[in-house]
DNA sequence: CTGTTAGCGCGTTCAC
DNA sequence: GTGAACGCGCTAACAG
């Protein structure tokens, strides 16, 4: 195993040379780094990362917290921070946290703060007060993308103003009978993704003078779409409208409504939300929130932090777009 | 940044008993661990693991190398190996490889050479020699899941017999024109996955005396597979029956199918394989490969090394079964 | 521009 | 069972 005072001898230096030709802090002439980088490269040397960062505190590495990993969305986003770290060199150590609560303490308490990373980067995630605490303990730059929480730098879509869009839209069709799916309304925090898309959802209708509305919870997976779906569909005054937090949702509606016998969307009506792939396979409408993007946003955000740039105050606003894809029109009664 | 020493400081020991009452190495009274144990809790103390593994040489991490992240085998793989980690203590380090040579080079050649992992686990990765070598270099375990080379501990469905499974299936059923989707010809190693797929579909047929079959090679997508399904089913003598070598693109495949004003199973038979979600919502038959288990076998076979286990020699075997879900039927002519 | 020196924070001998 | 002291491999400060 090769070590810098083995380039050392090979280039005939001392060791604080190899080190500051190999990192470019300090000054060294052309000739002795020519000297050592050959050397270097010809031993095969690559520098330790514990040493180099216990003896300087970086670790070129930037820690990812996710609650899912397979899930699309953040699969998607993490591919974007996984681009954008790697093209700057830094590693990605990857901490995913179930719901079981021992097991998030062990992350937060015990994992996150073995200063293995230089920044970390939370993906949708919910966290509770002490959670955000030792966060900010870890002394490090955050950035949170469509976290809820006020004490974080966040990067995230102005969720209200996605559920105003989608929900307009169908308006705008002549919708008056409209039902969403997503949040629960009894589990999920009031600041939270889900809940700041119903509530779009909810101040659209009430600006149109709708005040009759259904709202079905659901887990924000297909099955569970589906399921919200067949339930709002199945009445006898079924909306004629269904916008869903989330395009699997959403596409899991159109399966629920195609084994109805229901047509999209001569009989009904469904928009989503993400951007998600299969989308295009649906013909699903939907409000793309480019999931890759953010990941790389936020990549950008945190390096940017570690450059020595002050973090943005308060939140980063990220783009949305709606997409058309057909699987909205006008009412037909 | 409490460290080690004031650990010791308020627990009225030294160090070293420190040391060995918090990682269990080395005998400690009782009483004294406790009282190591408590100071440690009441003041929040993590072992910094720079400063740890370069004391022991080990870092409790673990690298997972990948040639992508969104796409469902590899997220879904990863996070088997995620839960399987997490439980034991360790991280995981992430490595996205991309196709881009000189990117793979720098992971191989510089990051996973920091010394940052205690071993390597890659999901499908197609390494070629000198990535390889350069792997083992490393002097850590490392287990292959479905990589095809040999030189290292390779945990693998047996994908020539999941290949043999699902065209059994399909001659089973009477079929006698089929089709695959999958393998490059040109461009696919020999010993690659969708290779080996396709190689079983060819035994299977060949043992049967059917010589004439087609061979539609797609990029294991599901837009992939629909391009290529509908290349096959255009045809005037169309297949009655395919084999798509994942899911999504069998999935493709039926969407194609349907666009065509083909019915599935009816008007032909589409068999996938991998056990994705989403092949329920549209009845598709396949061989599950449980990827979530393989992550999970994955990362345990890397903790069993780790504890000192010798490598299993040759390569594990890994289940895979088939589900019917009615995508798959006696053709009608 | 380059070398010398003193840690970075911890684990581990080796005595006691 | 416990403590003192050294070293893991590298970087930063200081001299020169």
């Amino acid at each position: 195993m090769v070590g810098i005072d083995d380039v050392a001898r090979a280039a005939g230096v001392s060791t604080a040379t190899v080190s500051r030709a190999l990192s470019g802090r300090g000054a060294v002439s052309t000739a002795t780094r020519d000297r050592v980088l050959s050397a270097a490269g010809r031993l095969g040397y690559v520098v330790s990362a514990a040493a180099s960062s216990l003896a300087t505190g970086r670790t070129r590495a930037v820690g990812v917290v996710v609650p899912f990993l397979d899930r699309w969305f953040f699969s998607t986003v993490l591919a974007g921070i996984s681009d954008a770290l790697v093209r700057r060199g830094y590693d990605i150590t990857l901490y995913s946290v179930s719901a079981d609560a021992a097991e998030r303490r062990r992350v937060f308490d015990d994992h996150l703060r073995r200063r293995r990373i230089d920044a970390v980067i939370t993906i949708a995630l919910e966290l509770d007060a002490e959670e955000s605490v030792s966060l900010r303990g870890l002394g490090v730059p955050i950035v949170a993308i469509a976290g809820p929480h006020p004490l974080l730098t966040t990067l995230t879509v102005d969720d209200l103003a996605v559920g105003r869009l989608a929900t307009a839209h169908l308006l705008g069709l002549g919708h008056r009978r409209l039902a969403h799916i997503g949040a629960d309304a009894v589990t999920d925090a009031a600041s939270s993704v889900p809940t700041l898309r119903r509530r779009g959802f909810e101040d659209s209708l009430a600006e149109a003078g709708i005040t009759q509305y259904d709202v079905e919870p659901a887990d924000f997976t297909i099955d569970g779409g589906s399921r919200a779906a067949a339930r709002l569909l199945a009445r006898d005054d079924r909306p004629t409208a269904l916008f869903a937090a989330s395009d699997e949702m959403a596409i899991g509606a159109i399966l629920a409504a195609r084994e109805l016998g229901l047509r999209v969307p001569d009989d009904v009506s469904i928009i989503g939300v993400d951007g998600h792939e299969l989308g295009r396979w649906f013909g699903l409408t939907t409000v793309d929130q480019f999931a890759r993007g953010q990941g790389e946003r936020a990549a950008e955000a945190v390096l940017s932090a570690l450059d020595g740039a002050q973090p943005a105050p308060g939140r980063g606003t990220l783009p949305f777009e709606l997409v058309d894809r057909g699987s909205t029109a006008a009412p037909h009664d």
